[in-house]
DNA sequence: TGAAGAGGTGCAATGCTTTACATCGTATTG
DNA sequence: CAATACGATGTAAAGCATTGCACCTCTTCA
């Protein structure tokens, strides 16, 4: 009876592979290995049965073959927030690789809520997912423990990083890219410059910072250092921008941000305080988002290869899946784009 | 044998639903019910098998639940290009409402590339996803009508439309929206006002022009009509904005662009040819992007109300998945916001 | 008391593909 | 020519959850 269905099949019913296998006159198997493996068949096999698929408009399910295989060709990449600017490009680098290697990118937005990262988390245990590229180290950290056994957990950083979870990290070496910033604005005779910096408890402002101070000291300017924190977009850069420069004592001559819009803020601040940019106040940003060409004026900030990023997150996830090991720690070298948010101090 | 396979399964062997029915001394048709339809199960049993999952930890293995269910909870939310600031707030409104649902979001990236649009409407016959949300016209017209049945198919469309196909659509009236930012300048004494559109095909575009031509003709000033066309991006507004203020004979007084982006390109352009903004030169955008905000001068734009765009098309598009009838237009309301880029008239 | 109904549960088929193993025929080698 | 090997193909058993149908027990009502 089953093998007789083909004949009252309603008309939109969905081609299976038995359909194909019953237009080529060969068993499933065949058509499958035709498929999966086409070395395994013979020319005039392969060919009657492409010539079935195409008859019977059959296109393999999805839900049946990673059922059968154990896996779902899906990597999610894990945002802190969408909207930034910074993740489409290593987006599209991760993008391009997985799709390459027959995977699919499900993007997630943690919205910086807990409960969405674990939302996504939940999709390796569930088989949905194959292993996660994390792009923030804003989550829960009992996730990463909990999900499964220590050594090859299909995961790995891109920029951000745990300063106590080991896991295979890409990303520049942001200490040395702050150094540079910095090395810049004092070669410019700046003394008192500022860092506005993203959240205080993640690690790469923690890098940036410590590059900062590092810097600083080297230059005996150590007691001069003045930190304020912001959350990298415009609005906080806006706001700790007319905090910093709106001190009645001896305001920062320059300010180095830890994200291109937290500058863009900072760039609206000055200009609401009557203070020239770069006469009076220098401003470096970071990111190179594609923006920072076209505000006023542009901006000077660090460069990080964000495409190569991606490509490089998702091959090593993709070698961890294949069971390879993996190169702990990948730095990408960054690098210092001058545009005319900077210039010589003015005393 | 199958039966016992429990006591000699490997210590990380992934938990089944049968480990469970076992764990609570049941049957697997009844932890699925308990899950499923917990009111189709006794009170004790319920608790029973809740106690066994939590003990096993067990998660279902979706790959088998959508094969079963020919349903992958997915919906993949097509978009022109990811780094375009203006689709991150859709993408927000579509999440929540799909993730409400028990849906995932897939976010397709089409990067212009129709190839890749084929790719993600694969994605539908192999039962991947349940149903698109559409935020481009730019892709293959032949895919929409190939995909399926005409009449239901899981398919709506947000912001952008077809003119010539027929498909539920959930938009702000771009026609609307123009007259009222063409008129807005033309009460401020300008007469010659210039249009940076998009994509000349792009039928959103094209009502927006014929916003402008409409209104124009309104005031009398039906032949000082003049159009650029860009496509969207900061660069395009930059090259355009030079050719339109550089050109010899009477440059525009006012320039309303199909984005902010390109906005903030012309206002780049004005900036190099030393015409002041708005004092010289009024610029209005469309999409109200956070960064409208920012930049210098602040930009008078067409706000849409995004974040609803994105809830209403994914409401539309579950009730669609539901077999529900679909309101084919639906219309949210724009507004203008004035900010600074925009003044009267300097004779 | 008996019949009908309702609630709770289990059995087993089903969805579609992949793949280990078996089979068959032909080619190769000693 | 016999033995072996190899290539091509088929058979059937997974993989896991869902669900139609059957069954049982306990109420409830006439």
């Amino acid at each position: 009876m089953l093998n007789q269905q083909g004949s009252h099949q309603l008309p939109h019913a969905v081609p299976t592979i038995k359909d194909v296998a019953k237009a080529a006159g060969c068993s499933t198997a065949t058509v499958s290995r035709a498929l999966a493996a086409p070395e395994k068949v013979s020319d005039a096999t392969r060919e009657r049965v492409n010539q079935a698929i195409a008859e019977v408009g059959y296109a393999p399910n999805i839900a049946a073959r990673n059922l059968r295989r154990a896996e779902s060709k899906t990597i999610v990449a894990l945002l802190p927030d969408i909207s930034n600017p910074f993740f489409s490009e290593i987006i599209s680098g991760m993008e391009d690789v997985a799709h390459q290697a027959g995977y699919q990118l499900l993007i997630g937005d943690c919205e910086h809520d807990p409960a969405r990262a674990e939302s996504y988390f939940r999709l390796l245990s569930t088989n949905q997912a194959d292993g996660i590229v994390l792009l923030t180290s804003e989550i829960p950290k009992a996730l990463i423990k909990r999900a499964d056994g220590q050594a090859d957990f299909p995961l790995v950083m891109a920029c951000e990083f745990f300063s106590n979870i080991d896991l295979p990290v890409i990303a520049i070496d942001n200490h040395q890219a702050s150094c540079q910033a910095i090395d810049y604005l004092v070669s410019l005779g700046h003394q008192r410059i500022a860092t506005l910096s993203g959240p205080a408890n993640n690690p790469i402002c923690r890098e940036r910072l410590r590059g900062y101070q590092d810097t600083l000291s080297a230059h005996g300017l150590g007691d001069k250092a003045c930190v304020a924190e912001g959350d990298f977009s415009f609005r906080s850069g806006y706001q700790q921008g007319l905090m910093l420069l709106d001190s009645a004592s001896a305001p920062p001559t320059a300010i180095f941000c830890h994200s291109d819009e937290m500058a863009i803020g900072v760039l609206k601040a000055a200009r609401q305080l009557d203070i020239a940019v770069p006469e009076q106040l220098s401003v470096v940003g970071f990111d190179n988002i594609g923006l920072s060409e076209y505000c006023e004026p542009e901006l000077t900030t660090v460069s990080q290869p964000r495409n190569e990023i991606g490509q490089q997150a998702m091959q090593s996830l993709l070698h961890l899946l294949r069971g390879e090991r993996v190169i702990r720690r990948q730095t990408l070298s960054s690098h210092l784009i001058v545009r005319k948010s900077t210039g010589k101090v003015n005393v």
